[in-house]
DNA sequence: GTCTATACGCAGATAGAC
DNA sequence: GTCTATCTGCGTATAGAC
């Protein structure tokens, strides 16, 4: 154990090489979506011939299947964390909806191509379909906790988590999208905008977002 | 000028199939993205052989650029007309997002699919992407005149409107993904929910959504 | 690890009969 | 208007040299 942890399973040098597949990739996905990306497109920007990237990976699946992994592992574990603490609704949503916004946005890779139903809905891709499902279960979940401890207003589950979760990739999207993040800081604010929306009472919203950030969380799975 | 309008050239019948092209292309598209669905898909879903939409359109492009006109030429239409009414901004951001999911919800297109990065990103559909933009930027001018006569939040504009548009293009997902929209009325819904995260004072929300529907618009363009 | 050469299938589009 | 047959290019992936 005397090297660094690599999530990629190549320790050896040009491992650099793999991990430059991933970001480009990611880049690419999110501009053409899965689809409308050729493996010729992801080669070049990494710099190599497109047969060098099956050296990497055993088929452009593959490649997409660890930015999925990288993009729902870690949320999910949170949400399932989050749900469990034993404070109101309002503070676990708020903490949920930062990290979920904290942790696209911190990530080397665009994440925005590789949640949208081109992939989710392909039959390859069922196993990936159903952690999504799953994550957004827990934030429906996580609504109707609010309006049993009137945290929360006594919106729709499924709509309101939609369009949390809508207003997510968006943002993720727009930052990644080349311009100079905004002078704001966006998890805050993505959080305070979501949670003016649902609060029952939104002069509790300062006392939320100093509660909700509170309790520790297991650093990792 | 005896027959009704119609928006296709086609004034035949057999216009009927032309329709139908749109409405399953718009599907697939939806689900698939623009890349991801073949012409074969949409010919199958139709029921007729493939080369037979070539009839109807003189290629794939045509058939996506069809729904872009229909996504886009209202909306930023309308965008126009409520940016002039003599209103408070709150009125007008609300009457827009209304009319925009209500236009999206009310359309026999499930439009979802040809907004993405993926469309709007190449170089053939470099006029429609324009139009987008153009219509954001009307959205993000309707934000900042609210911060003038005091009745929105000092919101990052950029940062609100891209909230606002990922809320409301999966809110339409959602609703055109199958299960039976929620009981709830859905552009109602989604006006007042972005009003509440955007709003100086929550309690003027009531007499905000009443006068937002008061002034008339252009039924056309 | 990365290259060149290449196999092979699929997608968009055309020609022309009916 | 819709069909069958078919062309052509592109995209993923493999073989094998370096």
């Amino acid at each position: 154990m005397t090297t660094s942890k690599q999530a990629a399973p190549r320790p050896t040098r040009g491992a650099a090489t793999r991990q430059k597949i991933l970001v480009e990739a990611s880049r690419q996905f999110a501009v053409r979506g899965y689809y409308g990306t050729a493996t010729r497109d992801i080669a070049e920007a990494v710099g190599v011939r497109q047969p060098s990237l099956f050296f990497h990976f055993p088929n452009k699946q593959a490649i997409v299947e660890e930015l999925l992994r990288y993009s729902l592992e870690r949320p999910t574990e949170v949400a399932r964390q989050v749900l469990a603490l034993p404070q109101p609704a309002a503070m676990r949503i708020y903490r949920y909806v930062w990290f979920d916004t904290h942790h696209l946005l911190a990530s080397p890779y665009d994440l925005t191509g590789v949640h949208r139903d081109e992939l989710m809905d392909a039959p390859d891709f069922h196993e990936w379909r159903e952690k999504a499902h799953k994550l957004r279960r827990d934030i429906q979940e996580l609504v109707r906790a609010g309006h049993v401890d009137g945290s929360l207003r006594p919106v729709d589950p499924v709509l309101a988590q939609e369009l949390i979760s809508g207003m997510n990739l968006n943002t993720i999207r727009m930052a990644h999208a080349g311009r100079p993040t905004p002078r704001v800081d966006v998890p805050t604010f993505v959080a305070e905008f979501t949670l003016r929306a649902v609060l029952a009472d939104v002069t509790t919203l300062p006392e939320v977002a100093v509660g909700a950030m509170a309790l520790p969380l297991d650093p990792a799975s």
